[in-house]
RNA sequence: GUGAGUAUAGCUCAGCUGGUUAGAGCAUCAGAUUGUGGUUCUGAGGGUCGUGGGUUCGAAUCCCAUUACUCACCCCA
């Protein structure tokens, strides 16, 4: 091999058929839930104009936006002298006006600005597609990945919150995951930072709580005080990251802390009307109040939703939440959503390791034939299409190989059974058939062979 | 953006403090087996040791640079 090993961006990865197969498993249990619930499916392009993208994720998230060149000569507008002289930050804005979208929440917030008279509120959508995002990969971590959003907009009601919930509940029991659902608001940390004397500090405040697991009260603590907390501040915000029991013993107390802020006891109460509709609706896994939630985006108002894995430590799996105002940075003020995200590559990566996948996922070819060529494949070419009919992923072995070739292609696809026909049976009008997995064989007519390899 | 590690066959790796023609397992292909895979046996193909430079009689091995990848931090699905 004398030439450059081609490879892919780092970050992105090729999905071989059975990876598909089972990502498309996940698609579908996650489909079919959204689906259950009233939601619809939508696509927006790959790309956004720039102006869309920007200014949405905060500072760090502008700069993993990736951007893209413009075509033609995207550099005949500049003066030379502007090249050498302004940040590299200028020019890219001059020679890019296009990036790959960076979630599907705020191309959504823009279709929905965009198409606003042809949706009927409150509306509620799902979409299943890939972003891109100009991170250092790393273990559960990728440039290129697919995300899969419900979202509601247009409705006010806790209703919507709870629904998320649930139906997060549903996809990880009938993915067989087992996860934490936790739950939390921004108003109550908003209410906190109130209570602790530093309102304008929310967001180093969340931030910092948010790695309360990871790296411990102490060192919270003194990322804290790093950030430009009083140390009054901090001890007072001690008892509220230590709060402990059951939801409503955490909801009483924090009553009892926040009764200064308005916002704060609003957000108690939202909470609680969530978890009661949560309740109501059947949730199984009941969502854990944990105020040291906080979640990187910016733009969540109200609830604020995480799902993370019992055991692993791959980062969230999902995550979502209220915002009031999306809609409002494109011309659509007051009209307010909530939204869930589903890391369908981290679902991927933890169901792999944990091998949770189902030994046949659909799409897998069902039934190979023996292709013995002559007579015997006119019968075979029959017998196929019989099978197509009735909706069972058939193979017809394109050459008459060695028989031993055959079945160690059936046996390398992990096709559960395979039919012979022969000289022999085709004088008799019947097959063998064999299961692969036990290595049973049998004679059988084409009713018999529909009826053993479908039930 | 910051820090650390790795780079040898399609894949996973071995190759000791530098010493002839670079190894294994798995995978692939062929045969043992002219109607039977997942077991066994035999054989074959496949590598300018990431790239460029340096030290040396001699470099996969030591040094420098560079690129790519991996892991962690930041941040996040």
């Amino acid at each position: 091999m004398n030439y450059q090993k081609p490879s892919q961006p780092k970050g992105t990865r090729d999905f071989s058929p059975v990876e598909m197969n089972r990502r498309n498993y996940i698609f579908r249990i996650i489909k079919e839930t959204f689906e259950l619930y009233g939601y619809q499916p939508i696509e927006t392009p790959a790309m956004e104009n720039l102006t869309t993208l920007l200014g949405k994720y905060g500072e760090e998230g502008d700069k993993l936006i990736f951007r893209i060149l413009n075509s033609g000569d995207f550099i005949s507008g500049i003066d030379p002298s502007e090249l050498l002289n302004s940040s590299s930050q200028k020019i890219s804005g001059k020679i890019s006006e296009k990036g790959l979208r960076y979630d599907l929440t705020v191309p959504f917030a823009r279709y929905v600005v965009q198409h606003r008279n042809e949706i009927t509120f409150p509306f509620k959508r799902y979409q299943l597609q890939p972003v891109w995002r100009a991170d250092r990969p790393q273990k559960g971590r990728y440039r290129e990945f697919y995300q899969c959003d419900a979202d509601v907009i247009g409705s006010d009601s806790l209703i919507n919150d709870a629904e998320l919930l649930v139906m997060a509940d549903q996809i990880f029991r009938k993915l067989n995951i087992g996860v934490a659902i936790k739950l939390n608001s921004r108003k109550i940390l908003t209410g906190i930072a109130e209570i602790i004397g530093h309102p304008d500090k929310i967001i180093d405040i969340t931030v910092s709580i948010d790695k309360l697991d990871k790296i411990g009260i102490d060192k919270v603590n003194e990322e804290l005080a790093e950030r430009g907390l009083d140390q009054s501040a901090i001890s007072k915000l001690q008892p509220i990251i230590n709060l402990s029991g059951s939801n409503e013993q955490k909801l009483d107390r924090l009553k009892e802390l926040l009764t200064s802020s308005e916002i704060g006891k609003a957000g108690i109460e939202e909470t609680a009307e969530v978890l009661k509709f949560a309740e109501q609706m059947g949730i199984v896994d009941k969502p854990e109040l944990d105020l040291t939630l906080a979640r990187g985006l910016n733009y969540y108002t109200g609830t604020i939703i995480e799902v993370k894995a019992t055991e692993a430590g791959i980062g969230s799996l999902s995550g979502g939440g209220r915002y009031d105002n999306l809609t409002g940075i494109f011309g659509l003020p007051g009209v307010s959503g909530t939204g869930i995200s589903f890391g369908a590559d981290r679902i991927y990566d933890i169901m792999n390791e944990k091998n949770l996948f189902p030994e046949h996922t659909s799409g897998a070819t069902h039934v190979l034939l023996i292709n013995f060529g002559g007579n015997e494949s006119i019968a075979c070419l029959k017998l196929a299409s019989f099978l197509r009919e009735h909706n069972i992923n058939t193979e017809f072995y394109p050459e008459d190989a060695k028989i031993k070739k055959q079945f160690a292609y059936a046996d390398n696809k992990q096709i559960p059974w395979v039919v012979i026909i022969g000289e022999n049976e085709l004088a008799t009008n019947t097959m063998q058939l064999k299961n692969m997995h036990t290595g049973e064989q049998k004679t059988a007519d084409q009713q018999l062979l529909l009826q053993i390899i479908t039930e």
